[in-house]
DNA sequence: ACGTATTTGTACGTATGTATC
DNA sequence: AGATACATACGTACAAATACG
């Protein structure tokens, strides 16, 4: 019952600090279920929609998974460790939908792109690490 | 009126699609401003909520910036060439909201992440690209 | 300097659809 | 079949910042 409405800060931006409070400091680790947006809005007095929101934000941080069944947090998979050609040039952004899609790649995750001799090949960032030269 | 209620898609995709046509056509080239929520939502006889979800799609996509004026292209910036160390790994993710604020990164913008003896250095993807060697 | 219109931000409500359990 | 939970989509309303006359 923390979240004051009339404070400055908007109700499910407080919402999002409190969860990702509670994620950062490991009381809700890798792979726990964030409680349902519906408990959310109960438990703290607002509604699902803030709920909502806080769960979002979230998401775009790329700390919480959302799927059918509910949030949880993100879980660190396999690193794939990645040799970048020298001369390469390095540089990051969001994904398109369609590479979303194409390679599975979660809300609030975004891509390395490596580009090398006009040819560019991107890899999803939860999932690789660039190095050089090859460990 | 190209957005159908009835389609499988939803209505704020499919208007987000219509827009990121637009800007990467070119018709709408960096700095352009983006028709108001309310504008967009009448024109497209839908609700303001579902316009304003088409361009919070492209506010994380990193393709347009939203300020109390409004939202436009995003345009690109300086970029900085910034040399990794022999050695060091580099990965990306999303800032965190004290990194956004501190750096002034926009939504939708991740930071590249360059891990070099245990030392972290963090940039602003929008603005640097890595290189190695040195060019 | 001031008020007004515009535009986004926030927050609530309701309703329906769909997938999961 | 029913309950749960998220996704979508509509509505309303007010606040706050900005732009404009």
């Amino acid at each position: 019952v923390s979240i004051d409405p009339t404070a400055d800060r908007a109700v499910y931006r407080q919402l999002a600090d409190l969860l990702r409070a509670r994620i950062t400091s490991g009381e809700l680790g890798p792979g726990s279920r964030l409680p349902a947006e519906g408990a959310l809005a109960q438990e703290h007095g607002i509604s699902r929609d803030s709920a909502r929101k806080a769960v979002a934000v979230l998401r775009a941080e790329g700390l919480v998974i959302t799927d059918r069944a509910g949030s949880h947090v993100r879980e660190q998979g396999e690193v794939t460790a990645v040799a970048v050609p020298a001369g390469a040039t390095i540089t990051a952004r969001m994904p398109t939908e369609q590479e979303r899609r194409a390679h599975g790649i979660a809300e609030g995750v975004p891509v390395l792109v490596v580009a090398d001799d006009g040819e560019e090949a991107i890899y999803p960032a939860d999932r690789h690490r660039l190095t050089y030269p090859p460990s």
